[in-house]
DNA sequence: GCGACAG
DNA sequence: ATCTTGTCGC
């Protein structure tokens, strides 16, 4: 059978169980090609669900007009949704979309902003770090709210943030990106440190309360401004 | 047993 | 995530 097939169709029980499993193959150290391209992906859907869409947008990285960054491809690929939401099993919904995604994509980006958790998982193993297994490339968690882990309340200026706990371990870390705004969740996914994840957001991000990569990708994926 | 719970 | 217009606030 199909490799692909096994990996994505598991009932919950054997999916955690492989989460599990592939946490331990991540690097939590910095191993990032010099950045030129910076990939933002995010998945919404369609027709009440049955339709998943992936978007992923590739910015060129350029300090001089950071956060400002041109968008130099975006692709936008649908197929039938496989999976319910399950919390802390995300990636098995998600994923193979954004495969689909990248598979069309002409240019590889040396490093990946996902809208979901990194490694502040149950498990270790969020969206962003699952994905980053299997395209092998650096990759940070950006998130809208919380999904595990402890932290204490983060300061009011933009650019404050305090560490998100697993116990004595730092999963990630609580960020305001934006004054007055839910602050975000950043973690890392694989092949980067919490450090250079906050650094990267940090540059990334534009008065706005997402970074560049993942504001654009949520654009693209959400129904509203990008209509069929 | 009772909550919590990315998108 | 998605269903959905106007409206309050910096």
């Amino acid at each position: 059978m199909p490799a692909a097939l096994h990996e994505w169709n598991l009932a919950p029980r054997e999916a955690r169980a492989l989460q599990t499993q592939l946490a331990k193959r991540l690097e939590l150290t910095d191993r990032l090609a010099p950045v030129e391209h910076i990939a933002g992906v995010d998945i919404g859907f369609e027709d009440g669900g049955d339709t998943t869409r992936a978007a992923v947008v590739v910015l060129k990285w350029d300090p001089a007009t950071a956060p400002d960054l041109s968008v130099v491809e975006q692709v936008v690929h649908r197929e039938p949704t496989r999976m319910p939401y399950i919390p802390g099993l995300l990636s098995f919904r998600e994923i193979p979309a954004a495969l689909g995604a990248f598979e069309q994509l002409s240019v590889r980006p040396e490093l990946v902003m996902v809208d979901g958790q990194g490694i502040a998982h149950p498990r270790r193993l969020g969206v962003a770090a699952h994905l980053g297994l299997w395209l092998d490339l650096p990759t940070i968690g950006i998130a809208k709210s919380r999904l595990y882990g402890k932290h204490a309340e983060v300061g009011e200026q933009r650019g404050d943030w305090v560490p998100l706990y697993a116990g004595n371990d730092i999963i990630g870390a609580v960020l305001r990106s934006r004054a007055n705004v839910k602050p975000v969740f950043v973690s890392p996914g694989h092949r980067i440190t919490l450090g250079t994840s906050l650094a990267w957001v940090t540059r990334c991000l534009g008065g706005t309360k997402l970074p560049e990569p993942t504001r654009l990708a949520d654009r693209l994926a959400s129904r509203r401004d990008q209509r069929k």
